[in-house]
RNA sequence: GCGGGCGUGGUGGAAUUGGUAGACACGCUAGACUUAGGAUCUAGUGCCGCAAGGUGUGGGAGUUCGAGUCUCCCCGCCCGCACCA
């Protein structure tokens, strides 16, 4: 019987599915286990190679735990709203349903025929009505909600309407916009209603306002800063600008302080904790409020060096700020605006990437120093950001590097305010050395008690207190696109009014055409009539908009992180259609226990989800506030890209050891043409495009053609995909899932090189033959050898070890060692082949559920209880140990042992202290070395 | 600039966490069986050397009986943030 894993990949796959092996069900008999895989945007692409990686480690992972009596949930889902789908309908017409569709019955293949144990029957899309649903659902929560600092929850806007009417905003410490009107309870009762609602959104988590937002022509969308990587869009590349435009926003700024302490209790990587620390970006330090010489206005800067106030000799204002032009003079008008005018043609991008040159303009006003009186020239400058702090700072140039290049380069002074330090050639920084001097009641101070004192100055002349500011802005949370979730949202005299949940979901609608309309509106207002009817309580069409009953709808739809920012506890009661998810489930399954998924998700996905999770679990919706316990990100898998080389602008390709001077171009080869020793195959290059049918080449001296390789992402548009469904034809699931884990560490970054794959295919083939001869199974009721448990419990140890962190490579290693001794060893002993082969199924389930079978059971070999390590199988006669002593003496001595550890320990003692007795001296440290020599060295 | 991580054969990577460096696999070399198959098996394979032996974990110093592992300095690479006040 020779080992056909095609067979028997396809039998295992069927028995799985029809027997709903790994189906999860609430059980609280068994302790609880929630694996958790970041669940798939489906491309229209398919899977490559490097899909699947951390698929298999959560998969390993979740068998293992089921080995280990756990009730384990490992459920799978699609992110299927998306930018790509609606690219794609944009260009081909085709609803984004119907692409959608389409990619998630591919995929689903393809992770089917790698055989996962996922609990398919709670898969989710974010996509589908019966999902979206919630993520509405929990919109209007949301919207119907306000932070309260006092208590540090969210609770009920109610409660806050409450509030207002009987007290006004005046007591009470809530999130809300930064220039809020303040208003007694007379003042408030006496506003209209639509004034009340236009109040209630400055402290709504979710609100309505307009706001600099990063639009991105191109995408005809606005982006979030996560979606912007260095000044253009994350997806396509393409240039971002700022704009002002009317948006929803997330008031995640509420949570961020609790964002950044609930990290601590979470066993997440240090990097990808460091990643959201720094996007949180928490700085403590003081407001201070500057008067305006001649204005009824005041200046508020942030600054985290409030013990240099007596330094300050310039303010600096963004040139966006709002006070720019209500305070420039006459004679400095036109030189501010066309500074202005010069700073708004420049991108993000240009901004961000010229960091070096100064730039910057008078106003011509100043500002009155807080304690001094004395004035101070106002200027604007572009190092100052509009979308940090105030959007202004207090310029200290003898304590800040960048305020002493402006003050350097305008000509501007540079009081010194630090004793005994020269500031000549530049700012003095340092405030673990700070020694305040110049300063009136701060002289002699060092920056911490500094500090302190001006702060309380500052406080009893009202003009600033203490403050701490957060880099994280607010989340923009509408998305001028098509395929995404409908807002639950009406406008009744321009004011959004929630669609009542019971009236859930609403539903998109049909559209001829997915682009923006011509008036610039999202797609959505290419529907006949998008409109509420707050009669009948359903969305309308084919009717008019007459702003008595029937009100226009939300066009703008909901961004791509919205549906996966609370999927994990769908999936706990995934058909629930009362509720997002039962008490019951969300009791019992509580959090995900490990979380697997790729970290260019650090500042996105992972910290909007925990954000929902905290918002939620405030309202008393969850049971806990943190929604992954573990988190590990598995590195990606990169291809190995082909270039071959071309003499510019003609048809004719060098051969890469051929290449003789620098006019050449590289293109992408697809790898498939290349061999392991880098050579190209000529005649399937010349069919490939046309273009190259006629293509000449200049072959090495061997009459091959070398191509030039080097590692990038793999991606469709380089020509180095892999394709498992290929891997899995050739080689099996097994050996795939074996391959994959065997590359490298899980959250490495590593090349993917097929030909690698050999190994742990000649590996399977071994494990076959050790079960299995041509007259059929080979096991048999034989006591085993010593040997043979050794390699037995040694494995198990191991791998044991390995699972427990995560380090799958080594496991299979060694279960090639395993497997590589109990064959020369002859082993046959059935109680050593069962134990065996549950250590490998969680690795290669197919071939293990083949051999489990064939060794007569009836049940699925994921049923089966993990093995026990027995340290006795590994003990060996006799083993040496070699003391150290604090002095320059060392000592090996020879054990017995066949002895218990703790009785070995106590030998070791003994010996110590014989030895030292003998030197008068105490043993610092006792090492424990198998195999070292015999010999007594003193 | 700040923060996080890393550096081991021709290659991917191991190393009981301070204790025989290079497990396991790819590749390569030789052989066997076959005869063209990208199959299987055996032996070898860090480097220098015929050998004895020497040498070896980016470089340099240090702690230690003992360092790939710990400390300091330098070099190089990767990731995150960044005119962040």
């Amino acid at each position: 019987m020779t080992y056909n894993f095609k067979e028997i990949e396809a039998k295992w796959q069927n028995y799985w599915a029809q027997n709903k092996t790994f189906k999860a069900e609430i059980n609280t008999n068994k302790p609880k286990y929630y694996v958790l895989d970041m669940f798939p945007y489906p491309s229209g692409a398919g899977l490559h190679v490097g899909h699947p990686l951390g698929y298999i480690a959560s998969d390993i992972y979740a068998r293992y735990k089921r080995h280990k009596g756990f009730n384990v949930l490992h459920p799978q889902g699609y992110d299927s709203f998306g930018l790509p789908a609606e690219q794609y309908a944009i260009q081909t017409g085709q609803h984004p349903a119907v692409t959608t569709e389409k990619n998630i019955n591919t995929y689903r293949r393809q992770l089917d025929q790698i055989g996962f144990s996922f609990d398919w029957s709670r898969e989710v899309r974010t996509s589908s009505p019966d999902y979206y649903k919630w993520t509405q659902w929990i919109f209007i929560q949301l919207f119907n909600s306000w932070y309260d600092k006092t208590d540090d929850k969210a609770k009920l806007i109610t409660e806050l309407i409450a509030h207002f009417s009987s007290k006004g905003n005046q007591h009470i410490d809530a999130v809300c916009d930064e220039n809020t009107a303040v208003f007694s309870a007379e003042e408030w009762n006496a506003f209209s209603a639509q004034q009340q609602q236009q109040y209630l959104l400055q402290y709504r988590l979710t609100y309505l306002a307009e706001a600099e937002v990063n639009w991105c022509p191109e995408l005809g969308t606005v982006l979030a800063n996560d979606e912007i990587v260095n000044g253009v869009s994350e997806r396509g590349g393409y240039p971002v600008v700022r704009k002002k435009m009317t948006q929803w926003s997330m008031r995640i700024s509420a949570y961020a302080d609790r964002l950044l302490t609930g990290l601590e209790k979470i066993d997440w990587t240090d990097a990808l904790k460091e990643s959201q620390r720094n996007w949180i970006g928490k700085s403590i330090g003081a407001s201070v409020r500057f008067n305006v010489v001649g204005f009824d206005a005041k200046i508020e800067v942030f600054t985290t060096r409030p013990d240099t106030i007596f330094g300050v000799s310039f303010m600096t204002l963004a040139p966006e700020h709002e006070l720019v032009k209500s305070i420039t003079t006459e004679t400095q008008k036109e030189a501010v605006e066309q500074y202005i005018l010069a700073t708004s043609k420049r991108s993000e991008r240009e901004r961000t990437a010229d960091v070096k040159s100064i730039s910057g303009v008078f106003t011509g006003a100043y500002a009155e120093h807080p304690f001094t009186k004395e004035s101070i020239p106002i200027w604007i400058g572009d190092y100052v950001l509009a979308g940090y702090g105030t959007g202004a700072v207090m310029a200290v140039p003898c304590g800040d590097q960048r305020d002493y290049d402006f003050a350097k380069h305008f000509n501007i002074s540079i009081p010194n305010i630090f004793d005994g330090v020269d500031i000549s050639q530049e700012a003095f920084t340092d405030k673990s050395k700070t020694k305040i001097g110049n300063s009136q009641f701060l002289d002699g101070l060092d920056f911490k008690s500094a500090t302190k004192r001006v702060i309380e100055a500052l406080e009893d002349i009202s003009q600033g207190e203490r403050k701490i500011n957060y880099r994280l802005r607010d989340a923009v949370f509408s998305r001028q696109r098509y395929w995404g979730e409908p807002f639950p949202v009406y406008y009744e005299d321009g004011l959004p009014q929630m669609i009542d949940q019971s009236h859930l979901p609403i539903t998109l609608p049909e559209v001829e055409k997915y682009l923006p309309t011509k008036e610039g509106e999202p797609p959505l207002g290419r529907a006949e009539v998008w409109a509420w009817d707050t009669q009948k309580n359903t969305v309308v069409s084919n009717t008019t908009i007459d702003h008595k009953t029937i009100f226009p709808l939300e066009l703008n739809t909901m961004p791509g992180w919205a549906g996966s920012s609370w999927y994990f506890n769908r999936y706990m009661d995934a058909h629930n259609s009362d509720e997002f998810a039962s008490k019951e489930a969300l009791d019992y399954w509580q959090q995900v226990d490990l979380y697997i998924g790729g970290s260019e998700h650090a500042t996105g996905h992972l910290l909007y989800a925990r954000f929902w999770q905290k918002f939620l679990f405030d309202l008393g919706y969850l049971p806990v506030d943190e929604f992954a316990k573990k988190l590990i990100n598995q590195g990606m898998i990169l291809g190995t890209s082909a270039f071959v080389a071309r003499v510019n602008g003609s048809n004719t390709f060098v051969s890469n050891d051929k290449i003789t001077n620098e006019n050449i171009q590289y293109i992408h080869a697809d790898v498939s043409f290349v061999n392991a020793s880098n050579e190209l195959d000529i005649e399937a290059f010349k069919l490939w495009r046309k273009e190259f049918s006629t293509a000449e080449f200049h072959l090495s001296d061997d009459g091959s053609f070398k191509v030039k390789r080097e590692v990038e992402k793999m991606s469709k548009s380089k020509y180095n995909v892999v394709n498992p469904d290929e891997i899995c034809a050739t080689y099996g699931a097994d050996a795939l899932r074996l391959y994959e884990m065997f590359l490298g560490p899980l959250e490495q970054y590593k090349p993917w090189n097929t030909a690698g794959i050999t190994g742990v295919s000649t590996f399977l083939k071994k494990l076959w033959k050790l079960y299995v001869n041509d007259s059929g199974i080979k096991a048999t009721d034989e006591s085993p050898s010593k040997d043979a448990l050794k390699t037995l419990h040694k494995t198990i140890k191991k791998v044991t070890e390995d699972i427990e962190q995560f380090s799958f490579n080594t496991s299979v290693s060694n279960f090639m060692i395993a497997v590589n001794e109990l064959t020369a060893q002859g082993c046959s002993s059935r109680s050593v082949l069962e134990p065996l082969l549950i250590l490998i199924s969680p690795y290669a389930p197919h071939i293990a559920e083949e051999l489990w079978a064939k060794l007569g059971h009836q049940a699925s070999i994921s049923s089966a209880k993990f093995p026990v390590f027995e340290p006795s199988h590994l003990l060996e006669s006799s083993k040496n140990y070699p003391i150290s002593f604090n002095g320059k003496m060392r000592f090996t001595l020879e054990l017995s042992m066949d002895l218990s550890k703790d009785e070995i320990e106590q030998t070791v003692l003994a010996h110590e202290k014989t030895i030292a007795q003998l030197q008068g001296r105490v043993p610092k440290k006792v090492i424990v070395v198998p195999g070292k020599i015999v010999n007594i060295v003193g």
